[in-house]
RNA sequence: GGGCCAGUAGCUCAAUUGGCAGAGCGUUUGACUCUUAAUCAAAAUGUUGGGGGUUCGAUUCCUCCCUGGCCCA
């Protein structure tokens, strides 16, 4: 049908695909936001046909740019025969250029009443019912414009994304002079965390390259070739399930600060977090469910090994190998895969026992070093490295460390993941451990989870509610 | 990978024990010059996710598969 009125109007010469340009001369929220100014005035303004109400020779529109919604009125007098026709033939999802005097209804609403209007572009495809909405999740996911064309919070929601990741790089950038640098994507060898990554073929090379499962090794050169103070915010690609905490392809900010240890990086992650809830929430309290999050500074601090005391009633260092961690993880009724790493088991048991105990901003100190491989060993205390996460509404929200840069004990560390992995294609990066052999100042390092931190901000128990496109099966 | 749940008109949802597949929105036609989930009258709309089976008869029962959700690994 609305195929079928495409071709008369086109037939007619009015080709809404021809189009080209619509001066505005306000922006719908502009209107509404001055109302009172603009009585009587004259508007151009433009968007989506929302709703229609007919009453035969006159009719209400609804129509919607990207931050308003007003009420269009038309009726034959004012538009003429011809023009009112047109306008009554459009279709919900029509966009529209209307011109017309800003006035209010008999009932006081806000309208536009169209002295002109100009059919932009036709819409072929109905939207969903006006009153329910798109509820159907997946397609949601799979026709993301439909869901932002129906639901302005779900708009509102990833600008708002936009807007703390922009004010993420003002900080680092403008009140910590950071910079922000591009590394490669496609790598010739993978590490900086345990996943499973992507391989892809480079047909010219004829050899299989992967891609990045973290930007660490990366940027640690960078702290290696002078630069003191360099960040990343990219997209890294783990070759792992989807569920309501992973997508296959996330975005993680790295950050790499030269002459500073972990507890710098706290303040720092402390005053980035906070500087967020203050630029782009307006508070820094956070409804979260059924939660409430509080990020008032200073988040508390506690200890790794006494949490793991606490509520999973061992030490670590009690945990020496596989075996004995395997053994306690069954104790506590712990499930782990057959073939799970001692990393894995470790983190099996934290995940299942301590997370769930972290609901407000905590960061968590002082991690063994057999779970963190590229974090400098706590002299004092030779079992454990510099380094915390911060936690948040039970979910890790941002992992950081005192860096290492012994290349020695680097190679060594190294060597001992890839004889205990059971997942991964893991090898020896040789050209980090040559960098590091040049020199790396001692370096401060911080890695942050975005959507993490998004879930968190927003209260959104789901993943998918703060990506845009989350991955989904070919259809 | 395992468990549970869901898939019916473009969208949101019904359909008694297994007995003619329906409503609202949207669409089309007509009426209506202040409505706002406009109203009134009429009409069109389906491979009930897909394949197989049981049955006189399947949206409904069985089975396999596909897609998605939630929980667990």
């Amino acid at each position: 049908m609305r195929r079928w009125k495409l071709r008369r109007l086109k037939e007619d010469g009015r080709d809404p695909y021809h189009e080209v340009r619509y001066d505005r001369t306000h922006t719908i929220a502009e209107v509404l936001k001055d109302f009172d100014g603009l009585l009587g005035k004259q508007v151009r303004v433009a968007g989506r046909v929302m709703a229609r109400r007919e009453h035969g020779k006159a009719c209400f529109l609804d129509l919607a740019d990207q931050d308003g919604r007003v009420q269009v009125y038309a009726n034959v007098d004012t538009l003429g025969e011809e023009q009112f026709k047109h306008l009554k033939s459009a279709d919900l999802g029509d966009i529209l250029g209307v011109e017309g005097e800003v006035f209010r209804t008999r009932t006081g609403q806000e309208s536009v009443k169209a002295s002109a209007c100009t059919l932009l572009t036709k819409s072929l495809e109905p939207l969903p019912e006006k009153w329910h909405g798109l509820s159907d999740i997946e397609l949601r996911y799979r026709r993301r414009y439909l869901d932002l064309i129906v639901r302005p919070e779900v708009r509102e929601r990833f600008k708002l994304r936009s807007e703390i990741v922009s004010q993420m790089r003002r900080f680092l950038e403008d009140e910590r002079g950071f910079t922000e640098f591009e590394t490669p994507v496609l790598e010739p060898v993978c590490g900086g965390a345990t996943a499973e990554p992507f391989i892809t073929r480079w047909e010219a090379l004829d050899d299989d390259f992967y891609l990045r499962i973290a930007i660490e090794l990366r940027l640690k050169r960078l702290i290696v070739g002078g630069y003191e103070k360099v960040y990343e915010i990219g997209r890294i690609f783990r070759n792992e399930g989807v569920d309501t905490q992973h997508n296959p392809e996330f975005t993680m900010l790295e950050l790499y600060w030269a002459y500073v240890d972990y507890s710098d990086i706290m303040q720092l992650t402390e005053d980035l977090i906070v500087h967020i809830c203050d630029s782009c929430m307006g508070t820094r309290e956070i409804e979260a469910g059924d939660r409430r999050l509080s990020f008032e500074p200073p988040f508390s601090r506690v200890q790794f090994e006494d949490l793991m005391r606490e509520h999973a009633g061992v030490s670590v260092q009690d945990l020496p190998d596989r075996k004995s961690a395997a053994a306690h993880a069954k104790k506590l009724d712990v499930d782990f895969k057959k073939d799970a790493s001692y990393e894995k088991i470790i983190d099996r048991i934290w995940t299942a026992k301590v997370e769930p105990h972290l609901t407000q901003p905590t960061f968590v100190l002082d991690y063994p070093v057999a779970v963190s491989p590229l974090a400098k060993r706590i002299p004092d205390r030779p079992h454990l490295a510099y380094r915390f996460e911060l936690f948040a509404n039970s979910v890790e929200l941002a992992n950081a460390f005192s860096e290492l840069n012994d290349p020695l004990e680097q190679r060594a560390r190294m060597e001992e993941q890839i004889a205990r992995a059971t997942e991964g294609y893991r090898e020896l990066d040789e050209d980090f451990l040559r960098a590091l052999e040049y020199g790396m100042p001692p370096t401060g390092g911080l890695g942050v989870g975005i959507e993490r931190l998004l879930m968190a901000l927003l209260g959104e128990p789901s993943i998918r509610e703060v990506m845009l496109f989350p991955q989904l099966r070919k259809q």
